[in-house]
DNA sequence: ATCCGGACGA
DNA sequence: TCGTCTGGAT
């Protein structure tokens, strides 16, 4: 029987074999890893696609070969991921960064992910989302990511208030589950899924794996909260 | 018109 | 806490 201690176990599995595994993240290395973790901010990622494919096409995915090309050229080619001028200048941090530590990025998964986190929190650009990204689908960390979606399924499930921060959602997720990062970059995975397809801003709830497990689809619509 | 796999400065 | 950053898809 389901208690309240494994419900986010219960609704991975749920997502899970409603979606299928999502394999995430998209990227064939660390760098590119990275670099879509910027990119992708407030942003859809099929635009992201066209902004990575224009970097690859001039051989602009590896360490050190962002800054080489200068913001203005940069800026540019990551037009279609939008905020270009912001992510141009956030991309050529990164690349400092990642220079400063070692172009290999071994380190990454190598070293104390508390440590890292602090690191990377203090590039411009790299927030507590973004970090953690990077710590769990670069580093291979087990750092649960928490994003838009997450604060908002959680709260139409009513497990949550919405606005409770960053921190204590993450701690959520990493109390009532193993912590096993294979685990964690599904779990972020399947969440974004069901914000696409079914959790949007305005709930298709007909589409929802979750529906009847779920309190915000049978208040009548007029009344379903925005938030 | 609305919404995207946020972060930063005021 | 709020305004701003920006293009692309629906």
């Amino acid at each position: 029987m389901s208690s309240k201690q494994d419900r986010l176990l219960d609704i991975y599995r749920r997502l899970l074999a409603s979606y299928g595994p999502q394999g995430w993240w998209p990227a064939e290395t660390p760098f590119e890893m990275c670099v879509g973790a910027i990119l992708t901010q407030a942003t859809a990622w099929r635009n992201v696609e066209l902004a990575i494919a224009r970097l690859k096409d001039n051989d602009l995915l590896s360490p050190g070969s962002l800054m080489a090309a200068g913001e203005e050229v940069l800026a540019d080619l990551i037009r279609p991921s939008g905020y270009y001028r912001q992510k141009a200048a956030r991309l050529i941090s990164l690349d400092r960064y990642i220079l400063s530590r070692g172009s290999s990025m071994d380190w990454l998964k190598q070293e104390d992910p508390k440590e890292l986190r602090q690191e990377l929190l203090a590039v411009n650009g790299i927030g507590p989302e973004t970090a953690d990204s990077i710590l769990l689908y670069a580093g291979n960390h087990p750092v649960f990511v928490v994003d838009a979606y997450t604060r908002r399924i959680l709260h139409r499930l009513g497990l949550i208030q919405a606005s409770l921060d960053y921190h204590r959602i993450q701690q959520l997720f990493m109390d009532q589950l193993p912590k096993d990062p294979a685990l964690y970059q599904e779990y972020h995975a399947l969440i974004v899924a069901l914000g696409k397809e079914a959790c949007n801003p305005k709930p298709r709830c007909g589409l929802c794996p979750l529906r009847d497990l779920c309190p915000t689809h049978i208040i009548p619509e007029s009344t379903i909260p925005q938030g």
